[in-house]
Parts: structure tokens; C-alpha cells; sequence
DNA sequence: TACAATGTTTTAAG
DNA sequence: CCTTAAAACATTGT
């Protein structure tokens, strides 16, 4: 579920947290997102000190500690940050739980796609400083949207924006977004988009950022109706800006809404529908 | 029931 | 070595 602008929202709402002595650390130490880290390592570390700032990058989180110990939380698929109230009895998905205060910070996530990492030590761990530019920063500069064109150029346009190391952030609907506001088609090999596209695209992908953030990363409001985003999952949707009907196909591996009516592909590439379960041929 | 779900990682293939 | 596509991961909801 989570992008770049829900991951924002979820990252404040631990902030009440912050500075607040953690008591006690619960966790499920065989649940998946620990993914080979100590879970306890984590929970004895974590006990007595006091989260002091949280940052993102992209989808990723990173909580600092006072005691110089860093707590990194990827939502996954179906991961979220949740505050409850002391008293109340852990969820079944409640794979990492801070009691800080009248404060309980909890890490929730059926689908255990997320992960949680904890790294001790007076710097940042390795890797969150070898992130990637976020797409808002200045370093993410049109020369660098051009090379990840070149470097995937076979490969789809909604593909490519889904590439964390060149677009962090940048998830299922915001592809759709960027690329329906930019008048790009998804099934576009990125190699084909043009110059002139190329600085379309670059500066759609930084206003909807802007916007995301804005509306969904303060409050989680609604967009306006003016977005795709409202129109995208429902059976019959139309364009908001033509009228015409939206289209949905598995484009680079997930589902992908466009207008065919302001996204065209031109000539030679079309887009291939998903061979008919033309049967297993066994290898041999 | 079977399939899809706002995400990565692994595996296979070219 | 590189890129691309598909499967896998685990659970829930339609």
C-alpha cells in the first residue's frame, strides 16, 4: 500500500513518541521482516532509550535513537505505523511493539513483505547513505532521468519509474499518475522517449511528488478528482481530462491504469497482452 | 473459489 | 557481466 507520500504519513505518526523513554520492547522474533537480523539484538538495544528524530528516503524509514542506535522500517506491501493506547492487547500482525510512555508505538504487517533493521553506531547505517537522490532533491537532476531511459531502454516506461535505485518513492499509482499527467503510455520502451518527453516527464514526476506529499503525506486526504488516482481502481472509470474510458492492463508486472485517449503508443509498440496460458513447455 | 492487492527479492532466460 | 520477465514471498478481502 504504501508510497512515497503514505510512508510520510505514517512516519509522523510516531512523533509523539519521540524523546519519550521506551519501557519495554515487544517482539515476534520469527515473523519474516527481520529477514536474518536479531530481533532481540534489536529489543535489548531498543529498551531504556528514547527515539529522538525520524527520517524517509523513499519508502524507507529511519528512526534515531539517543542512545546512538538506528531503527529502519520498510512497510512493504501491507505494512503500517500505528499508535495505540498502553493498555490494549497486541494484534495478531503486530510484529514490533515500543511501549514508550501512555505510548505504544507499533510496526504492523500482515502480508510481512516489510522489514525491520536496527544498526548500532554514531553514523547513519551503510544503507541508508548509499540511497539514491530522492526525486524532490536537486541532484535528481533530467541528465539522471535520461541515463535510467538509456540504461532500461527495452524495457516498459511504467517498469522503469517503478525502479527504487532510480526512483525512490515512486510506487504502483504514482507511476500511473506520472505518466498519465505527462500524456506518456506505459508500455512505452523507455529507450523511445524523446528529448523533449524526457523533460516532460521529469518535471511531472517532481510536481506529482510535490502534490502527493502535499495531500496525502500531511493528513492523508482525498485527492481532487482532477487526479487519476481517483478514477484508477474502479471498473468503468474515465479520464478526468478526455472523458473517455480508462484502460487497465498488467504493464511491467502490475497493474496499470491509462487513458488511451492522451497516451498513445506511437507505431511498432504495442502493447502485448499476457500470452493465454499458452502451456507449460517442459524444459526438456 | 480463485484472483488480486499502492513492494521487493530471487530465479530464469536472453 | 548486463537487462528483462516471471515467480516467489504470506495474508486478506472480494
Amino acid at each position: 500500500m504504501p508510497e512515497l507520500a503514505e510512508v510520510e504519513y505514517y512516519r509522523k505518526r510516531w512523533d509523539c513518541g519521540l524523546g519519550v523513554p521506551i519501557e519495554d520492547v515487544r517482539v515476534r522474533p520469527e515473523a519474516r521482516i527481520y529477514r536474518g537480523a536479531s530481533p532481540h539484538v534489536l529489543a535489548r538495544q531498543l529498551t531504556g532509550d528514547r527515539l529522538k528524530q525520524s527520517l524517509r528516503h523513499g519508502k524507507q524509514m529511519l528512526f534515531r535513537t539517543a542512545g546512538g542506535g538506528w531503527l529502519g522500517i520498510h512497510l512493504g506491501m501491507s505494512g503500517e505505523l500505528v499508535l495505540a493506547s498502553a493498555g490494549e492487547p497486541p494484534g495478531r500482525h503486530d510484529h514490533l511493539v515500543l511501549q514508550a510512555g501512555r505510548h505504544r508505538l507499533i510496526f504492523r504487517d500482515p502480508r510481512m513483505f516489510g522489514r525491520v533493521r536496527w544498526h548500532a553506531g554514531p553514523d547513519t547505517p551503510p544503507w541508508w547513505s548509499q540511497l539514491p537522490p530522492e526525486v524532490l532533491e536537486d541532484a535528481f537532476t533530467a541528465a539522471r532521468l535520461r541515463a535510467a531511459l538509456r540504461r532500461h531502454a527495452r524495457a516498459p516506461l511504467k517498469a522503469v519509474l517503478l525502479r527504487q535505485e532510480h526512483f525512490p518513492g515512486i510506487g504502483n499509482w504514482m507511476a500511473d499518475e506520472i505518466l498519465w499527467r505527462a500524456a506518456l503510455h506505459p508500455a512505452l520502451p523507455a529507450g523511445r522517449v524523446s528529448d523533449e518527453e524526457t523533460g516532460r516527464l521529469w518535471k511531472t514526476i517532481r510536481t506529482v511528488a510535490r502534490d502527493a506529499l502535499r495531500v496525502i503525506g500531511t493528513d492523508w486526504g482525498t485527492p481532487p478528482d482532477s487526479w487519476l488516482f481517483n478514477h484508477r481502481w474502479t471498473d468503468g472509470g474515465r479520464c478526468p481530462k478526455t472523458g473517455a474510458p480508462l484502460q487497465r492492463a498488467a504493464i511491467g508486472g502490475r497493474t496499470t491504469c491509462w487513458s488511451p485517449a492522451r497516451q498513445t503508443l506511437p507505431g511498432a509498440a504495442r502493447v502485448r497482452k499476457r500470452p493465454a496460458s499458452a502451456g507449460k513447455q517442459g524444459a526438456g
